[in-house]
DNA sequence: TATTCGCATGGT
DNA sequence: CCATGCGAATAT
């Protein structure tokens, strides 16, 4: 009889560690199946001890111990691997479970449970001491990138190594693929969770038994794959939002790369056409080598312009409100007469983002959660929606406080720029692309296509659009973006500059800007394709502010009634008192009528993982949202 | 997280 | 007496 300790790889499950009982054979490593509660669900062997030696401590236990349902299949995972799950666990405050079930699909599970997957050797991963973590990071145009990597591939492939390729959503592994294939697609393997479960673990299967090293072109939740000659990883587009998990477990698959690199000892390499801040900064405290020189300087292949809104409505209009100023009415139709394409980005979905009271002031907010509501046009009629929380109201409404019925709406949605451009432009043949038409991931595809096999046409999208365009598109405008500035984020800068880096990159022979904030150094920074001073700004304001990457964030959110959050927090706060921790009420307070509060605590760096508070938080219950390295603090 | 427990309430 | 509901506790 031996007393087998387990991680449950279950949502559902907040212990990290639970112990059953059985009497066949199961090495560490191996799946099983056992009971909990009324469920049989999936975990994963940690440890196992004969039960003779802990006979005493199993009948003190103040539970009765389970038996194991099933035993499932021989391990899957390497130490290395199980090594890396916790160091990651402890990073960002979770189990190791939820990081396992983060960086390896459910649909695999399942097979390995029914043993449709092969045995994988369990000293499998590469133990060769010759190799040592080498992480790298690499700047450079999309292109150049690229054609870096199939170099490299083909090395790593002479020597006899493997390449997992890590990237950041399904749409981009497409495109990545088209790049790469081209001599190697007989030993190039995609998977992202867009495809059917079926392929999936066919896939896998493939990649596990090909006897020649593999590129495996992947997201983050296939991390996991025990393919055991993997020489290096190559995580691109790293500045993409898309590595960190914006639900728990909120684990950022940059970090567990890294670690898993360190622990394999393999080579890791972060590429992206402008890195993040906080990744050029390490490469200065000698965390990362240049893979190769870091281009600072981006070449400009199209004209491009900025006009000033604020100027335009004076000098033209007075006063009345311009959503396409001239130079962005001459692009329309020059794009029309010769038969190119246009792109107009704006930031915001629905007519107009906000609505104020014109006699008092106040804005049009949701009733639920009290964020401002957005008009929309919905099947000819206006109607409120609320984009923070989905509630909708009719737009027959007066304002809350002093009953006016004189509201004015403000600032430039997708669908106001739609309807601006089909008056002023009666021809134009005219797409729209934002997540209120292009409900599904096919949806969106099919209008993208549609735009660019239209000669001639205009598609008007926000953020969302970007990832269905083409690498280049003739002509690129920004109708709005000055929402952006407004959010108090400590990343809002760098956001911004990285979409409009990403536009600029796409167009090939106009691109131009409106804005109503002309002298934000952005622009200028973006225009002179001046990656440099964009960074050393940044990073001189990060630091000035004790911002990331000089300080570790952890963001600790409660919602509830509003004298219980603010008491829990007050408690928390002093219990913390020995940290840097401050709580403070949410940006948005009210959520679907629950009262939001955050804690923030400012770590220096070094100091990140500190044992003493990790156990602090792990003790919190479940009620405590706890993120590690936030995206922003509202 | 999801389920279950335990207590309070209320109707019969 | 049980049925119901809700918040708190807890999983081996």
């Amino acid at each position: 009889m031996k007393i087998v300790t387990v991680i449950p790889l279950s949502k559902g499950v907040f212990k990290d560690q639970l112990s059953y009982f059985t009497s066949s054979e199961v090495s560490v490593g191996s799946l099983v199946t056992v009971p909990i509660r009324k469920k049989m669900i999936h975990a994963l062997v940690t440890n196992i001890t004969d039960a003779q030696t802990i006979k005493a401590q199993v009948k003190s236990a103040p539970f009765s111990i389970k038996k194991i349902e099933k035993v499932r299949s021989s391990p899957i995972f390497s130490e290395d691997f199980m090594k890396v799950a916790q160091k990651t666990a402890d990073y960002f405050a979770t189990t190791p479970g939820a990081v396992i079930e983060s960086v390896i699909p459910k649909s695999i599970l399942e097979a390995y449970g029914n043993n449709d997957l092969p045995k994988t050797n369990r000293v499998a991963t590469r133990k060769n001491d010759s190799l040592k973590n080498e992480p790298y990071i690499f700047q450079s145009n999309d292109n150049e990138r690229m054609s870096t990597y199939k170099s490299f591939i083909r090395e790593s492939f002479a020597k006899q190594n493997s390449v997992f390729f890590c990237l950041p959503s399904a749409q981009k592994i497409e495109h990545v693929y088209n790049m790469l294939e081209k001599g190697i697609a007989s030993y190039t393997y995609v998977l992202h969770s867009k495809l059917p479960k079926k392929e999936i673990v066919t896939t896998w299967k493939k990649v596990l038994t090909s006897k020649h090293p593999v590129l495996i072109i992947a997201t983050g939740n296939f991390l996991a794959i025990p393919r055991n000659d993997i020489g290096a990883i190559i995580l691109d587009f790293e500045n993409s939002t898309g590595y960190k998990m914006i639900q728990r477990p909120f684990i950022d698959y940059r970090i567990f790369v890294e670690k898993y690199a360190e622990q394999t000892k393999i080579k890791l390499v972060f590429g992206d056409v402008f890195l993040r801040v906080e990744t050029l900064e390490r490469e200065k405290g000698k965390e990362f080598i240049a893979f190769a020189p870091l281009k600072f300087r981006m070449l400009q292949q199209s004209r491009q312009h900025m006009v000033d809104m604020e100027k335009q409505e004076t000098d033209e209009t007075k006063k009345t409100f311009t959503i396409l100023s001239k130079d962005l009415n001459d692009l329309i139709e020059y794009t029309k007469e010769n038969n190119e394409h246009l792109l107009l980005l704006t930031s915001r979905r629905g007519l107009n983002p906000v609505t104020l009271c014109g006699d008092c002031g106040t804005l049009v907010r949701c009733a639920s959660c009290s964020a401002p509501m957005t008009l929309h046009k919905k099947d000819s009629k206006q109607i409120f929606i609320c984009h923070k929380c989905g509630s909708r109201k009719t737009a027959k409404v007066t304002c809350e406080n002093c009953g006016s019925w004189k509201l004015v709406p403000l600032g430039i949605g997708s669908q106001l720029t739609e309807k601006e451009v089909v008056e002023t432009h009666p021809d134009a043949k005219v797409f729209r692309l934002d997540s209120d038409n292009a409900t599904t991931h096919k949806r969106a595809a099919t209008i993208a296509s549609d735009f660019k096999n239209t000669p001639g046409s205009i598609l008007i999208g926000t953020e969302m659009a970007l990832s269905y365009m083409p690498a280049s598109i003739d002509n690129v405008a920004v109708v709005s973006i000055d929402s952006l500035f407004a959010l108090p984020d400590f990343r809002g800068n760098e956001r911004i500059f990285n979409l409009l880096l990403r536009l600029y990159n796409k167009a090939t022979k106009n691109f131009v800007i409106q804005t109503r904030n002309a002298d934000a150094m952005i622009f200028e920074y973006l225009i002179k394709g001046n990656l440099m001073d964009f960074y050393r700004n940044e990073i001189a304001e990060r630091k000035d502010l004790d911002y990331p990457p000089f300080k570790t964030f952890i963001k600790i959110t409660l919602e509830g009634k509003k004298e219980t959050v603010t008491q829990e927090m007050k408690k928390l706060t002093k219990e913390l008192s020995q940290y840097d921790a401050l709580a403070f009420p949410a940006f948005i307070q009210k959520i679907k009528g629950k009262y939001r509060m955050h804690m923030l605590i400012k770590l220096n760096k070094q100091h990140w993982v500190d044992k003493k508070l990790l156990l602090v938080l792990r003790s919190l219950p479940p009620s405590f949202n706890i993120n590690v390295d936030p995206e922003n603090l509202l």
